[in-house]
DNA sequence: TTGTGTTTTACGACCTCC
DNA sequence: GGAGGTCGTAAAACACAA
């Protein structure tokens, strides 16, 4: 038989080729079950139109060869115009509009596998975002946490600043070991602390107020 | 052998395009 | 209005585990 003419076109479907593992996947249980039936009924292989194996005739399997056919020919060009569905009906021995039909049931199996496949495709990327999106909300919470601790020692820092200042010559809080260290001192303690507060790797600039030394 | 799940074939209803 | 498309579904054909 001359392909060309039977498939019509010189059209070749490059995606559809490309994602070409899921055809071949597609293939397969088809050609296990007529590889079993062609060994239960002596040979599979059709000169088409035949019932293969006397069923009802209303609803008769195609032949290994009438599939294959039909396939390369679908995969030349998904849309079947009247001249080609009655070359390839000749061709095959079968009714047109078994062809006709056959073209439906290919484009809806196509169009279903293509949809798991993108649902596939999305719900990895979803799940992926899904992952993003707990790593940066753990690095929020993070982020709270130090702000929380770094906020503490502002505030606590403030207040040793404030009774330190209330006292003028510090003879309320003289004896204190805590009111006993100048501003650079506190500069320093700041520093130590915050280095505490917030850990060795930080990259976190912490800003003090003027205001707060005065 | 049989029960069950999957795939394939066929059809009807409805829609779109020329 | 007719031809051909999609969609949903029935039923036959088939594979396979128990």
């Amino acid at each position: 038989m001359d392909n060309q003419q039977l498939f019509g076109s010189s059209y070749v479907d490059a995606p559809f080729f490309a994602a070409n593992g899921t055809a071949q996947r597609e293939s397969q249980p088809k050609a296990r079950r007529r590889r079993r039936k062609a060994a239960r009924c002596g040979g599979g292989d059709g000169n088409g139109g035949e019932m293969d194996g006397g069923g009802d005739p209303k609803k008769r399997r195609l032949t290994d060869e009438q599939a294959e056919m039909l396939e390369l020919s679908f995969r030349e060009e998904r849309k079947l115009e009247t001249g080609r569905k009655v070359y390839l009906a000749a061709e095959l021995g079968l009714d047109p509009k078994q062809v006709a039909v056959w073209f439906q049931n290919r484009r809806a199996r196509h169009k279903s596998k293509t949809l798991e496949q993108e649902f596939t495709r999305l719900k990895h990327a979803h799940d992926a975002d899904i992952l993003h999106k707990c790593h940066l909300q753990n690095e929020v919470l993070r982020l709270k946490e130090r702000l929380r601790a770094t906020e503490e020692e502002v505030q606590r820092l403030r207040s040793a600043a404030g009774s330190h200042g209330a006292s003028g010559d510090g003879g309320v809080c003289g004896g204190s070991p805590g009111s006993s260290f100048s501003t650079g001192t506190w500069q320093q303690h700041l520093g130590f602390s915050g280095a505490n507060e917030l850990g060795t790797d930080d990259d976190l600039m912490m800003c003090v107020p003027d205001c707060f030394f005065a």
